[in-house]
RNA sequence: GGCGACGUCGCCAAGUGGCAAGGCAGGGGUCUGCAAAACCCCCAUCGCCGGUUCGAAUCCGGCCGUCGCCUCCA
């Protein structure tokens, strides 16, 4: 099986080589962090996170590398809104950020850099640029970069240099040359975060930052550069520009974008206000339900994310926990022992071809809900454990590639365990007597509490209904 | 206006040339004191109009609709 992904600069699904055998070196667009982080961004990480667990299950060592813009414009702002001191505010979000991002079950990436912390690369990448005139330096200090002086400029989002220049005038107050060049250094303002440079104090722009990065911890080329399909232009474009222009080599060999959430038909973002965000939905849902619903579908798409989305999510979870109760019977041998088997070996077929197109978490799913049928059918066939517990194990080797933990939710603490067994001994007494009024009631009752029960022939067990 | 993407069952959503995956909901069964769960069965010709082809949801053209980017954004 050859996997095989969609490159945006190209168009096209193309096999995935890397450039050092057995070894991926990728880089994912992190958040600007001025505030919470909503469920858009928690999209984009588990997107990427599907990525690198696939390709770690394929036996691909993974150097993952995610950032924090914790020096932006937007960070000022709210620092001098709010009266905080800007480093503070990027420190605080950022924190909660990765702590959000545990709980979602992404996996840690190797290496959490900040741009405060990476400045000296930065300006070392700025110095290389002006050293080939690829950048200029204005008279207060400003630092650009000058897109003409890049024959491939625009490849990635296809437009061409002419748009984004012609037509426009460069406004009077700014001293760019062009109207599509950016800049890499700003020059520093008065109570503004700033460090030395040789073009003064300041700091950098906005897309130099993640090429520095990049550079310094990936090195000059990567295999994988990701984020959301917001990002392409300008932010990916002025990536590639500056760091081709930089290394005079080409820079990522995918590039990988994905599609947006939607929530009432519009991209959530915080400039619209039409946002979700994590802490809220992790307070009232499973993080398994949120990574159901973006391995639902395919991640280049748009995602519809509403109520009955999140109803569905919360249903696929409970479905695909069946098939971790327990088995029920002896049997060892036969055909039931044999279709199961058979099946896991499908499954494992399908959930890999399907991973193997471009990430295919929507098909990679139903492979994964046929499992769950087999299972659950083999039980009911009475198939016991050795080759049960097999069938279980090569599920929760499937499951753990989508980053699904599939707990049972606890009840708070276990405090309530001795209490709820007491009823269902009175109730089981209850239904020997067929007073089945009662043991109904009882039954209710526990369900109106969240405790759902349910009668088998080996006796009634009972589960904490999900969360919600 | 420019660039790009998308439009598949009530809802979510795979499938990109050969008789339409999966989940939820719905209908009918098995099991059960009942219920729930599980299991079995049923449930779509793919926005519209043309074209290419032996054959198209899948390729081409047009139209309609939705969304993203073009300013900060996962």
């Amino acid at each position: 099986m050859a996997l095989a992904v969609y490159n945006t600069l190209t168009h096209e699904k193309e096999p995935f080589t890397t450039i050092e055998p057995g070894k991926v070196r990728m880089y994912v667009c992190g958040p600007t962090v001025y505030d919470e982080a909503h469920v858009g961004h928690a999209m984009s990480a588990i997107v990427f996170d599907f990525v690198r667990r696939y390709l770690e299950y394929k036996g691909y060592q993974v150097r993952h590398v995610m950032n924090f813009t914790d020096v932006d414009d937007k960070i000022i702002a709210r620092a001098a809104q709010i009266g905080e001191d800007p480093a503070e505010i990027a420190h605080r979000y950022a924190g909660q950020y990765k702590d959000q991002l545990a709980r979602l079950n992404v996996l840690q990436p190797t290496v959490f850099p900040r741009v405060s912390q990476t400045i000296p690369e930065i300006v070392r990448m700025v110095a290389g640029l002006v050293e080939s005139d690829h950048a200029y330096i204005t008279a207060s200090g400003d630092v650009y970069f000058r897109v003409r002086t890049d024959p491939d400029y625009g490849k990635l989002s296809r437009r061409k240099l002419e748009e984004a220049v012609t037509g426009t005038r460069v406004a009077s107050r700014e001293e760019k040359l062009e109207e599509g060049d950016f800049a890499l250094w700003k020059a520093a303002k008065p109570g503004e975060p700033s460090w030395d440079s040789p073009w003064g104090n300041g700091r950098p722009g906005w897309h130099i930052e993640c090429s520095a990065m990049s550079w310094h911890y990936l090195g000059e080329q990567i295999d994988i550069h990701g984020g959301g399909n917001d990002l392409v232009f300008p932010h990916h474009e002025n990536e590639i520009a500056q760091t081709e222009c930089f290394t005079g080599k080409p820079f990522a060999r995918y590039w990988m974008h994905n599609g947006m959430l939607q929530l009432k038909g519009e991209k959530m973002s915080k400039s619209l206000g039409n946002l979700v965000t994590i802490d809220e939905f992790l307070a009232a849902h499973d993080a398994d339900v949120f990574r159901l619903i973006v391995a639902g579908s395919q991640y280049r798409k748009p995602l519809a994310f509403n109520e009955d989305v999140v109803v569905n999510g919360e249903r696929a979870l409970e479905r695909l926990r069946t098939a971790l109760r327990p088995p029920t019977g002896p049997v060892t041998t036969g055909p039931a022992v044999e279709a199961l088997a058979e099946q896991v070996r499908q499954s494992h077929v399908a959930f890999e071809a399907a991973m193997d197109d471009d990430f295919n978490t929507a098909g990679a799913l139903a492979a994964l809900f046929d499992l769950v049928r087999a299972i659950n059918t083999a039980r009911d066939a009475g198939v016991g454990d050795p080759p049960f517990a097999a069938a279980q194990a090569s599920f929760r080797s499937l499951i753990d590639v989508l980053g699904l933990r599939l707990v049972v939710p606890q009840a708070a603490g276990q405090s309530i365990a001795p209490f709820v067994e007491l009823l269902l001994t009175v109730r089981l007494e209850l239904r020997k007597a067929k007073q089945w009024a009662l043991a109904d009631k009882i039954r209710d009752e526990l369900k109106a509490l969240g405790v759902i029960v349910e009668d088998t022939p080996q006796g009634s067990s009972w589960r904490m209904a999900g969360l919600s």
